[in-house]
Order: structure tokens, then sequence, then C-alpha cells
DNA sequence: TTATATTGTGCTATTTTGACACAATAAAAT
DNA sequence: ATTTTATTGTGTCAAAATAGCACAATATAA
């Protein structure tokens, strides 16, 4: 049916590892939401993270790389490994196209490329990374076996495939905590934002509200913004101030962390 | 040579997944030192952690735990997944039985069974985790390959084999980061102990002194010791007040953790 | 010109931190 | 028996951080 199908599963089956896989948890800030970059399945319309394979002879993190580029076009952003996941039954037996009802999609592999079905019901570990992403910055690429690919908000998710809302959930928990000793938000949000933004930011990933006044002193005290002009968004009140990072002082900042003391 | 050696080896090429390994840093505290366990190998001496394969049909948390009772004896201890090594280089080229003279150890096992020889020559990808553990509690035992098993302080170990040493480095960071959001020491510490034995099991792993009397307040602020009788020791001065967790506080604590607030 | 909603900063009571002081004390030395 | 020694538990206190509210400044709509 689809030569180029073929093609794609036979080279995944000839040049990656068997049975270890890298899943991205990609997030995004737009709209004063916290969004997260999925993949729908051609067909059988399931929602999935963007994931992919090892090559024989690539480092995993630049496997993740190449994967969050392939999906984005994005290079160079902020990406971390958080999580392996490894427990036997996430995908033998209850595995990526073990849907009770075969699926169009696994009927086409299925007779087009057999050797790559093998492949892939086999059982896998997955590697968790995440990357915080400026949305405005990324063209969401679909990958082969998916017909869209779109940011959606972290708190209104579809139901995901497999463990993958598991996944979601220990990277969000990874990066609450993450929060306590890094300053965040450098590749989140556009080059300049206000307080109001990042407060906002914040709230998405902590899951509670924070006191807004506080809170911008608190951040503005770590000494790593820099104030440009206001932003005038044509409401009838007074308009914020816009803030960028500075990239010297927030690297220098990471580097000491900040944090709880003894 | 040596018939248990081929029975090990092949049941490990049979049961386990291949290119995936567990590596464990098994951490305790004694003499007021932070301590690892280590492996060092028969004939080459060379020295490693304790490590071992996931098998086909077992979690990955699951074979963790079997690796760390079978090297301790111990069960149930604090035991948490910390990163995934994947660097290509990392075994392939550089590998387990690539050291540059041909070991004695290896002969033997090219000799007695080149099958699993070809199995672990292959690329690995390698999860590590570490545990918190009572040496007093923990029982040492080589595994097939090893002569010793042994504590030895973190901050003076002999050279390990392949990227060990990054392993242990990257999971000292991981508890260092821990300790901003949580308090630890339960399973690191024997039932009773003073709070200059828990002072230093902190400056053990954050690596720097911290000021006695505050420590000791800041410590006991947190509601979570409970006070005993005093540490007689035999010393020319006052004694100290032995403390046991109070595990119940100390786990309500745990979920709430203890950080910077925004 | 006035009304409205939101922002930046001010104020203050309370808590936390950091640094040091010092009395209490278990056992050794005299 | 008394003094000495080293270490512990608590006290103090200034400086800094935090939490909560107050309120003037202000960009635009009414």
């Amino acid at each position: 049916m689809d030569q180029n199908l073929i093609d794609v599963t036979s080279q995944i089956v000839d040049d990656c590892l068997p049975g270890n896989s890298i899943d991205c948890v990609i997030l995004g800030y737009g709209n004063q939401q916290l969004k997260i970059l999925l993949l729908q399945w051609k067909y059988s319309q399931e929602w999935t993270l963007p994931g992919g394979f090892i090559k024989k002879d690539e480092d995993m993190d630049n496997a993740a790389h190449r994967i969050l580029e392939e999906r984005t076009g994005l290079q160079s952003v902020f990406l971390n490994q958080f999580y392996t996941f490894g427990s036997s039954g996430r995908s033998q037996g209850n595995g990526v196209f073990q849907a009770k009802r075969k699926e169009k999609l696994q009927k086409i592999l299925e007779t087009e490329n057999p050797g790559f079905m093998d492949w892939i019901q086999k059982r896998f570990i997955t590697t968790g990374y995440f990357a915080l992403v400026d949305i405005a910055k990324a063209k969401p690429h679909p990958d082969f076996l998916s017909e869209t690919c779109e940011w959606k908000p972290v708190d209104n998710l579809p139901e995901l495939i497999m463990d993958h809302k598991a996944i979601v959930d220990k990277a969000l928990e990874h990066l609450r905590i993450q929060l306590n000793y890094l300053p965040i938000g450098i590749s989140l949000l556009p080059n300049k934002f206000t307080m109001l933004d990042l407060q906002k930011l914040y709230e998405g990933i902590l899951h509670n509200p924070l006191e807004r006044s506080n809170f911008q002193r608190k951040m503005l005290k770590l000494g790593i913004f820099m104030r440009h002009g206001k932003q005038l968004t044509g409401a009838a009140n007074k308009a914020p101030y816009l803030y960028s990072f500075d990239k010297d002082a927030y690297h220098k900042l990471i580097k000491e962390g900040i944090g709880f003391t003894y």
C-alpha cells in the first residue's frame, strides 16, 4: 500500500536497538496554559507521546534530541532525561498494537511488514525525556504513524495509550521538584514576558495558586531578569512591564541552585 | 572448569533481556563515613558496582530489588531509580571485557561459554538504582564473577570499570538534590543515633560542613524525631541524647516535602 | 472626565537564618 | 575529692526572608 511505510519500518528494525525506546514529554506554554505535544495515530485516532527508537550506535541523549527535532524542528532546547519505565506489563501483552479490536493501522502493518510487527510487539523499556519549548518556535510534524501532532493543555489531556499518562505525570512531578532548586522558564516563555505570565507558568506546574505581589518580588530578587518596556494590551488598566531572562545570571544561578539549606 | 559458571551464565543468556542492565549504588553509613558497596572481580581485581540483568518477564524495579537482596540479603529498603546511562560508547568497544590485556576471567568465560561472551559484549543500556542501607544489617555476598564484596568510603574509592565512577557521581548528585526537599536517614542510620551522627551523614552527602547547633535545631524542628536516653560513650564530656525517627511523622513530611516556596 | 481593572511598590508582624555565647555534664586527670 | 577537658543543649540577637494586606499609579473604556 505505502512503500514509504515499508521503508521506514524496515529501517527501524535494521538500525535500532530492540527493546528500548524513548518517549518525549514536550511541554510548551501559551495562552497562560501549560501544554504538551501529542500525536494522534492514523485510523485508530489514539493519542500518544512523541517517541522513537535508539540507533545501534547512537547515544541515547542524541536519540532524544533527534526525536525532538523530528517532531518540532527545534534544536538544542532544554531536554532532560527523567525516568525509565520498565514494568514488564507496560508493553508486553498490553503493548502498542494490542488493542482489543484489531485496528486498521495494525492490519496494514501486519500485511506490509510483519517483521516490524514482530520487532515492535516484544517487550520494550522506555526512557522518558522532557523538553521545555517555546510553542511559537515549534513546528509540529506528525510521524509516519500519525495523522496529527498537536498541543494539548496538560490539565485536559485526551486518553493516552499504554502507560503514557503515567509518563506524563512523572515528568510533571519531576518538573515540580526541579522548580524547588532551579529557576525555570527561559525555554518555555517567549523572549519577553510579563511577571504574570511567569506566575501562571509556575502555577501551572505547581498546580496551586501563588500570591501575586510576593511572587513578583521573590522572582525579581533572584536577579536573573532584565526589564524592558511595557506591554500595552488595550485593556482598561495599568500595563505590566515586559521582562526577559538575563542569560548569564540565569545560568550562573542554575549552577548555584536555590533551595533548602541546613 | 567450573560447571557452576557455565550454568549461571547460560541461564542469564536464556532468561534475561539482552542489552539492558541494572547497576546499584548501595550507600551505607558507618564510622561517621558514607560508604558504598563494591565488588572486586576474580583474577583481574577490578572494582565494579553490584549489578545484574532483568529477567524477560520481570519488572525492572523488581530486578533491582532482587539484585540488592542477592548482594546484601536486605529486602524492602529505600531503593530508587535515578538515571539511565545510554551512551553508545559506554559498553560497546569499551565494554566489560574489553580491557587492554586479555584477563584471565575473560579467557575462562570465552572458553567455558562463548555464547555468554557474545551476549554480554553487545551494547548495554544500564539503569542506575540507589539504595540507602544500614551497614550493620547488610550481609555482603560476592556474585559469580567476584571475589569480594566490600564497603568502601565514597570519598576514597578505588578505580572502577567502565563508567561506574560516573554512575556513582550521578547517584550522589541525585541524593544531594533529594536532600533539598526530603528528609533522609531513616534507612541509613541505625535505629538510634545522635544528632552528630545525622549531621555527619548530611555533611558526607552534601560535602560541606554544617554549623552544629543550628543544624540540630533545624532538624529537631522538623518534628520527625523522638528523643530517648543518653549515649554514654565513656568520653570525658557531656553525653548526647539518642534519637530515633518518628516513622509516621517522617512519612507524612516526605509527602509534603520541604523546600523553596514561591 | 470618570470609572475600571490590574500593576508596582510600601508596610509590618512574624518567622527563619547565621553566628556566637555559655552553662551543663560525663569522665579523665590531678 | 576536686579540677580539667571536651562536647552537648540551649540562649541570644541581629539580619534576612516571608506572608499578608494596603494603596497609589496607570492604560483604556465608559
